[in-house]
RNA sequence: GGAGGAAUACCCAAGUCCGGCUGAAGGGAUCGGUCUUGAAAACCGACAGGGGUGUCAAAGCCCGCGGGGGUUCGAAUCCCUCUUCCUCCGCCA
């Protein structure tokens, strides 16, 4: 959600940066005629009930003193009525304003280029050798498949398409990349472990985001009481929802595993092979509370936590910061990491890392105070994947994949894996 | 799933039966002071927090006793509804 006076006192400039955008934002047309109309209500019905305040303790008194206050309370009904009136009608335009509100994007950071879609992405570095084979490479799907470490079928006979059992070293690895990544973050990113849980409620979707825009995105659960979350991001980032932090407490750090769950509408299609677009994957998230000042530099440095995963695991990568017309809905800014994926012969992103400044927060009412006297202030939130865990798994899969089909286990995992060096086939 | 009970400010807690000087008592914590070499204790003093509106800024005004509705001239108090927590029963990894 933007800042109402930001929005009111800047409306053309703010209109022109969220053109950029590849977002509809024709509603914000309506919103400063509602926005003028929601504070003519409000004078008038607060002072309607200034008045029945004053009189309600004239009446109070009287009665006190068993005087008569029949006129002022008839006149007291009159005004109770009109407040009545106006208070319904408030509550409509304060209604629709709201929705106007929160469907508006965020404003993109100056940083951010401006650009159509995702072919203006700025690429701004690269990280590793591309693996260069001697033999012909196959697909993640077929590796896994003929290792029997991974089983498709028999997923869309148990649930449907875009599900996967993983088996054997397969399951091993998935858990080893858990382990792993849960371990670095903590223990050497200073992250705190939190494992949530995997269905939130309406109001933690609208906090992050996630709805009431994208609705059709998640799976909901129970006629709608509940949605399962597509990413940790939701739970972790309302864990602190409608609460005042210390200032001394930030930055605040955590590092949570969890199951993601997304209906992928829309990509119908697009990757119906493999581990790259499933309805259910695992994915570690960082998440971090940062105060305002501060955030751009955390951007970076929660970037580089989740690139140091692929440092260790010797992957290659690249780093994309995202061109305003691919933002997505939330972030002010962002930076798209992408795992070389040979079968592709392209890079795929594996991590998002964003900067939602305070347009979380202030859907979420996630404040600070510097200190005991100070005024409460929006925290600036940033999340990142480190990483999604089934596209590492098909990352590793076809980078160390060998002429005999078996696949080298990355040093750093194998003591995750019973110091076991290569999955073969059985 | 069934039967009871509860939710008041940073924490504890009175008030709710029976609506009106409650604009929420009292205690603790916290902050400031006296005393002290320093601290503790004692004593004195301060003490909802937050949102909205308004304005150059302010004052003022509105909202506020778990959330949302309602009754009433007037609601912490009465009614409806939802949520969460506690006790017991049932079921269960």
């Amino acid at each position: 959600m933007l800042d109402v006076k930001l929005l009111r006192n800047n409306f053309a400039e703010v209109k022109e940066k969220l053109a950029h955008r590849n977002e509809d934002i024709s509603d914000l047309d309506r919103f400063e005629e509602l926005d003028q109309k929601r504070r003519d209500l409000i004078q008038e019905v607060e002072e309607l009930k200034n008045r029945r305040n004053t009189v309600s303790q004239e009446i109070s008194q009287l009665k006190r003193e068993k005087k008569d206050a029949d006129s002022l309370i008839a006149e007291m009904k009159d005004v109770s009525n009109k407040v009545k009136e106006l208070d319904e009608e408030l509550r409509e335009v304060d209604g629709t304003l709201n929705q106007i509100l929160l469907s508006i994007p965020n404003i993109p950071h100056e940083s951010a280029p401006v650009g159509a879609d995702e072919d203006e992405n700025e690429e701004i570095r690269r990280w590793g050798e591309v693996p260069n084979f001697d033999f012909e490479e196959k697909a993640h799907w077929d590796i896994a498949t003929d290792l029997g470490i991974l089983d498709f079928e028999r997923a869309s006979k148990v649930t449907g398409s875009r599900f996967v059992f993983y088996k054997g070293l397969g399951a091993r690895l998935e858990r080893a990349l858990i382990n792993f990544m849960m371990d670095l973050h903590q223990d050497l990113h200073g992250y705190e472990e939190v494992l949530p849980p995997y269905m939130v409620n309406r109001d933690s979707m609208t906090g992050t985001g996630q709805l009431p825009k994208f609705e059709e995105d998640a799976f909901k659960i129970r006629e709608e009481e509940y949605f399962l979350i597509p990413t940790a991001e939701v739970p972790v980032t309302n864990f602190h929802r409608d609460e005042i932090m210390k200032g001394d407490e930030l930055p605040k750090a955590y590092t949570a595993f969890s199951a993601c769950f997304r209906s992928e509408a829309g990509s119908a299609g697009r990757d119906t092979r493999g581990l790259i677009r499933q309805h259910q994957f695992n994915k570690v998230e960082l998440v971090r509370f940062v105060k305002p000042e501060e955030s751009y530099e955390q951007l970076e440095l929660l970037t580089s936590h989740a690139e140091k995963v692929l440092q260790l695991l010797k992957l290659p990568y690249r780093v994309l910061n995202m061109c305003t017309g691919d933002l997505g809905f939330t972030a002010a800014k962002k930076y798209d990491i992408e795992v070389w994926i040979p079968s592709n012969n392209t890079y795929r992103e594996i991590s998002s890392c964003s900067n939602f400044e305070a347009f979380q927060a202030r859907r979420a009412n996630i404040r600070f105070k510097r200190d005991a006297k100070g005024k409460a202030e929006f925290v600036h939130t940033l999340n990142g994947s480190g990483l999604a865990i089934g596209r590492t798994v098909a990352a590793i899969l076809e980078n160390y994949q060998q002429a005999d089909g078996s696949v080298v286990i990355p040093e750093v995992l194998r003591p995750y894996m019973g110091n076991k060096e290569q999955i073969r086939k059985k």
